[in-house]
DNA sequence: CGTAGGTTTGACTGATCTCAAGTTTGGTGG
DNA sequence: CCACCAAACTTGAGATCAGTCAAACCTACG
């Protein structure tokens, strides 16, 4: 976690900053928002299906995903959601949330009324645009998504899901890119890829036995970059972090 | 295809007020747009998957897609438009496109600069709001996707997605949910699904053998709602209507 | 220590894919 | 109006990737 809340909220003001630039007037704006910070544990769930939230999220410290699921029970994690992720920066202009977001590993959360942070997007125009580019670029891993899961094998989409949180760790300031701890079960890997936990594991299992990458309980090491990105057929250009240089 | 091109924005701007209440104000000005209209075949890409458009286009009649590819030539449709949709909002706010839009069923196109378009919604504020409303719709119709791939077996998939183009078509004045013709081969509904054509023709067949829809060439018809939406597992409260009504 | 959650292993099953024909449809030109 | 052609659709048989079921093994934590 940030050393303390000035710092957690310059996190968010950095992130903005990087989807729009943003006026010294426009960060003091945000920093000024009259956040609320709670801390929360593994499990608890931040919006619920078919709420009409009032407040909006912003992930601080830890992790976080969304995750739908079917009528027959089955659950479908859509997005994992890194330090200084807005978590449901959609609800400020739709009202009832179609799918859940969970903490995965030990957060902070930095809440703020919708109500106020609306009244801040209309006087700072460039903070909307930055908040309106975030939801696009989500989008976009959406549609990576919906790719990664109709068209890729397991061995490929496992590969795929651990680049993007490679990628996404380096650019949250985490830390490199080839060497990061996986805050989320197998289970949870399995079902954000559509597979199941075994095959996950299988698959884990092979990607090291092919020496792409190397594990140690969680932690994962990209040992040979070429080859996880040909085996995942990753290209991060749908990131959009071109912007963010 | 509308009547004529006046006919055709019209359309336009009432998706947008249906998104936000516009003025008269609001509505004239998307009315004075300086738009150039054409039409395309069938098989025409309209925004190229690298490219960075300058353009902006909005679908007045026929039917579109997008999709990505997988390197090894797979390819997955993420998306469906019909008459009305805008196709490629989001390069107001992001530079490179991550994904092709293609014709599926001769269209017609109406075409405006980017820079006109940003300068109205500047303006109108409340015209901006729904243009971003819609971007977030098209998100939670991702996340839907993600859902239906990920986790449901190939007989729901199918009815899911027909389900949800049944919804849209009747929201687009395009006529009642429970019969349509679809605009795509059945090679295009596995892309859409995540599988083979080969296995879309047999679910499709077996919707039919159960009396759950009815097929003549292209056309269906949905001969029991109930049945559908359980075999579909449809809600469709991701399509974000209840804001329509 | 004891326990629950997470991970790993093995054997078997099955949904979906692949390959390889046919058949139907819709459009085009004579 | 008919003949032709390419594209789309349909059918069948065999192969395979991933799922299911069941059990054992870790390991973090109380």
């Amino acid at each position: 976690m940030p050393a303390n809340e000035t710092d957690a909220i310059g996190l968010l003001v950095q992130k903005l900053a990087r989807l729009s630039p943003l006026t010294e007037s426009d960060r003091q704006a945000i920093r000024s928002l009259p956040f609320i910070f709670k801390s929360a544990r593994s499990g608890q769930l931040l919006v619920r299906d078919g709420d009409r939230p009032t407040q909006c999220c912003v992930l601080l410290s830890g992790y976080a995903c969304r995750y739908k699921t079917t009528s027959a029970g089955g659950r479908q994690i859509v997005s994992f959601h890194l330090p200084g992720d807005l978590l449901d920066a959609q609800h400020l202009l739709l009202a009832q949330a179609d799918h859940n977001v969970q903490v995965i590993a030990e957060a902070t959360i930095a809440w703020i009324a919708q109500d106020k942070l609306r009244a801040v997007v209309r006087a700072h125009p460039a903070i909307g645009e930055a908040i309106w580019r975030d939801t696009l670029i989500e989008a976009s891993i959406f549609r990576e998504w919906v790719l990664n899961i109709g068209r890729r094998d397991a061995r490929s989409r496992i590969a795929h899901m651990l680049c993007e949180f490679a990628m996404r760790h380096e650019a949250a300031g985490l830390g490199s890119p080839e060497r990061f701890d996986l805050p989320m079960t197998q289970e949870d890997v399995a079902d954000a890829t559509g597979l199941t936990p075994i095959h996950v594991n299988r698959m884990l299992q092979a990607l090291s036995a092919d020496g792409v990458i190397a594990r140690d309980k969680r932690r994962v090491h990209i040992v040979n970059w070429a080859r996880m990105r040909q085996v995942a057929d990753f290209d991060a250009s749908y990131l959009h972090e071109a912007i963010a240089a």
